[in-house]
DNA sequence: CATCGATGTTGAG
DNA sequence: TCAACCTCGATGG
C-alpha cells in the first residue's frame, strides 16, 4: 500500500546497499524462477523510483521493474540504512553508494528492517543470510545485504526500451520532473472533463499519489473532490502540484505520511505516534471536520473510497 | 481466534 | 468488470 514517497525510499536503500558488487538473485518462492536467473550474478547499477514504480539496473543492461500494489514489501537485513534519508539521497535517480556509508565487505550487521507503507526494526537476525520468511518472490543477495521481495503486484525483467515505454506512460513525478512536471500536471488536470479526486489517483495524470494524499491533498487545498479538471483555475493547479511537491518531500526525508503543519506540543505528539490522529480527512468518516467540526464525508470513487469535507471543499 | 479490509496495479474474460 | 496478489493490522466474538 506504500505511496509514491516509499517507493522513493526503497529506491534509495537499494542506491546506498546494492550498488558494487554482484549480486545473487533467487526466487525463494520458485514463481520468478526464470526472471531470477536472468539477472543473477550481474551488479546493480542504479536505483529509479518513478511514482510507484522502481526500477534496478543491471550491468548487462536488463532492469528489474517492481510495483507493490496493495501489500507487497521489502524486508532489508544486513548492512543497511536506517533511519531519515540525507539531503544529499534526494533525486528521483539515484547513482552509487553513498558517501556517508561507502560499500564494503565484512561481517553483516544484523539489522533487519521492513519497507512497505511505513517502515519498521523487525527483530534481529542470528544467521546469515537469513531464512527467507513467507512468499519470497526474489531475493537479491550481496556479501553483506539481502532484500526479499514479498507479495508484489508487478516484479518483471524488462529491456530499457521496456522501461522507457513504462516510464512514458506515468505522469510526472516531482522527484524526476522537477520544474517541468509542474506544467505537465496543470495541462494533464485541466484538459479532462473528471473530477479532480479521480485524476489525482491516475498515475497518468500524476505519478505517486495514492488514496491518503489524494484525501489530504485535496483537503489543504479546501478544494471539491468532484470538481472537473478542467473547471480548476490554472492557480489551484499549480498549488496543488506545489503542495504535493511539498508532501512527498516530507514523506521521502521522514519516511511518514505527515499532512497536518503547523502543529504543536500534544497535537503534534498524537499525529506522530497515532495512525488516528495523523490526517485531515483520510479515514475519518463521520467524525468531526478538524477545523469546523462537519461530520467528514465518504463515498466511493472509482472504487476507492474518498474522504472530504462538505463543508470546507468547495 | 476468525474475519475483514487496505495507502494498487495487472491481466483474464 | 472483477479476481489475483497472499500480507497484516484492526475489528469483533
Amino acid at each position: 500500500m506504500p505511496e509514491g514517497h516509499s517507493v522513493h525510499r526503497i529506491a534509495r536503500q537499494f542506491a546506498r546497499s546494492f550498488t558494487g558488487p554482484p549480486v545473487t538473485v533467487s526466487s525463494p518462492q520458485g514463481r520468478f524462477t526464470a526472471g531470477a536467473d536472468r539477472l543473477d550474478g550481474h551488479a546493480i547499477l542504479q536505483a529509479r523510483a518513478v511514482g510507484k514504480q522502481m526500477f534496478l539496473e543491471f550491468d548487462h543492461h536488463l532492469w528489474l521493474r517492481v510495483h507493490l500494489g496493495m501489500y507487497g514489501a521489502w524486508d532489508f537485513a544486513g548492512d543497511i540504512a536506517v533511519g531519515p534519508i540525507s539531503p544529499a539521497e534526494r533525486g528521483g535517480r539515484v547513482v552509487g553508494a553513498n558517501e556517508d556509508s561507502p560499500w564494503s565487505i565484512g561481517a553483516p550487521r544484523r539489522t533487519r528492517l521492513r519497507m512497505a507503507e511505513s517502515e519498521r526494526l523487525q527483530p534481529e537476525i542470528d544467521v546469515w543470510p537469513p531464512e527467507p520468511i513467507g512468499q519470497v518472490r526474489v531475493r537479491l543477495l550481496t556479501p553483506v545485504a539481502v532484500a526479499d521481495l514479498r507479495g508484489p503486484t508487478a516484479c518483471a525483467v524488462q529491456t530499457v526500451e521496456e522501461v522507457d515505454a513504462t516510464i512514458a506512460k506515468l505522469g510526472p513525478d516531482p522527484l524526476v520532473d522537477g520544474e517541468a512536471g509542474e506544467d505537465a500536471f496543470v495541462a494533464n488536470v485541466r484538459k479532462r472533463n473528471v473530477a479532480i479526486g479521480q485524476l489525482l489517483m491516475d498515475q497518468e495524470v500524476v505519478a505517486g499519489i495514492g488514496n491518503v494524499y489524494r484525501a489530504e491533498l485535496l483537503f489543504r487545498a479546501r478544494l471539491d473532490p468532484y470538481t472537473p479538471g478542467k473547471d480548476i483555475p490554472t492557480d489551484v493547479a499549480r498549488e496543488l502540484w506545489r503542495d504535493w511537491t511539498y508532501l512527498l518531500g516530507v514523506g521521502v526525508e521522514t519516511g511518514q505520511m505527515f499532512t497536518m503543519d503547523g502543529l504543536e506540543g500534544d497535537e503534534l505528539e498524537r499525529a506522530k505516534t497515532s495512525r488516528d490522529d495523523r490526517h485531515w480527512v483520510y479515514h475519518r468518516t463521520g467524525e468531526p471536520c478538524r477545523v469546523c467540526g462537519t461530520p467528514i464525508a465518504m463515498a466511493e470513487l472509482v472504487g476507492r473510497r474518498l474522504y472530504w469535507c462538505p463543508k470546507d471543499q468547495v
